[in-house]
DNA sequence: CTCGCCAAGATTGCATACATTCACGGCGAG
DNA sequence: CTCGCCGTGAATGTATGCAATCTTGGCGAG
């Protein structure tokens, strides 16, 4: 958008995922600015923005603060997943190009590769990413975008048993394997498995 | 949130919902400054929440627009509609207060009496905007948010043969009898045929 | 006549100053 | 000693000025 603004929004967006800045924080306007060498200005408008992707929450005269999401809210996220994702998938299918096929393939066989489960996060993310593009929808996108990147979803990435985070590896194996036969019910199946063996890991945590 | 920036997105959101501003409409922050009495600094704001929001479209150094939705997304956004409101409606019904049910009533029995379509429009929205509340879900609430208050979707309100608004109002009747009866999956599978109602007069109209 | 370039005007983007509100600590009454 | 009020300081909210970018109209080359 605005050069500033977005430079900021990406920054902060990034270290919030990361959990560089801690759920919670409190995220005072002077500080940002002096640290990201920007006004109060482009500062203002990249919390707007992250505020409305449900990243930070605002109050009035009382500053912003990285949104800390309940284990209700957790499961809530998951079932908005399973009835968006697996749709987005069985319609990214059809559309999606040899080179997002190969990047797919790339992906599933390096997060295999991976040792640190920090560096799935974002590989993980990137995954999922492909396939709402692909979808070609976006109203799709849009509603997906919030609930994708909610920082403490990919934070319980390592709350994963070594079972699970086995299937779920290989459900994005599976799902490229589904993608490249041109089969979107088989991968939207995949799809509806790989969320339900996530969610289980989240209720299991509480 | 900030006082002048609440009103100037308030004030805007409606211009745009009802049409006041057309679609496609250029948005001037000059403009917008002097008319809402305001800077354009809280103006700014408004406008990046309304694109946040999906309402308007920002682009870097030329300004905003109100967005203008093809008739594929239409489609697109009943697809994301039927997944996620008959589930709202489901987890609603058996949390909603007798006040909301009597408000519910009042709305459907004044939108069958109800004289012009114009008027229809903000009802509607309002009976929609009290099952996703009472769902309890924020996330389920912001992924619906950009879709439900789309304009041109309840623009096309206007649409409807006369068939097709009288099973629409009755619908909504039907969806209190069931909450009223305190069942859910009835009232699902009214939500489910009334968004399929719904989005049978968008492709008609294509 | 058409296409491309250029300059002037207008608009957005960012920075900064001022106004307003909130949080916190001290003081005094009960 | 506890509770509540008030003042001070810090932070957010708004306004405005300046810089950067885009749009538009006109001019000249082909």
């Amino acid at each position: 958008m605005r050069a500033a603004a977005e430079q900021a929004a990406q920054t902060l967006r990034q270290e919030i995922l990361a959990g560089t800045i801690p759920s919670g924080a409190r995220l005072g306007e002077v500080e940002l600015a002096g640290r990201l060498s920007v006004s109060r200005t482009p500062i203002r408008e990249a919390l707007t923005r992250l505020a409305a992707e449900g990243l930070v929450e605002i109050q009035p005269h009382r500053g912003a603060r990285v949104v800390s999401r309940s284990d209700e809210e957790l499961r809530e996220i998951f079932e908005l997943r399973l009835r968006l994702e697996p749709y987005a998938v069985q319609q990214a299918v059809p559309a999606l190009s040899p080179e997002q096929l190969d990047e797919l393939d790339a992906l599933a066989t390096e997060m295999i590769e991976a040792g640190d489960r920090d560096a799935l996060v974002e590989l993980n993310r990137r995954f999922h990413s492909i396939f709402i593009e692909a979808a070609g929808s976006r109203p799709l996108a849009d509603a997906l975008r919030g609930v994708t990147h909610a920082p403490v979803v990919h934070q319980n990435f390592h709350n994963y048993t070594p079972e699970a985070l086995h299937r779920s590896l290989h459900h994005h194996v599976e799902m490229v394997a589904a993608a490249r036969a041109g089969d979107g019910d088989w991968a939207e199946a995949v799809m509806r498995s790989h969320l339900y063996n996530a969610r289980a890991t989240m209720v299991g945590v509480r």
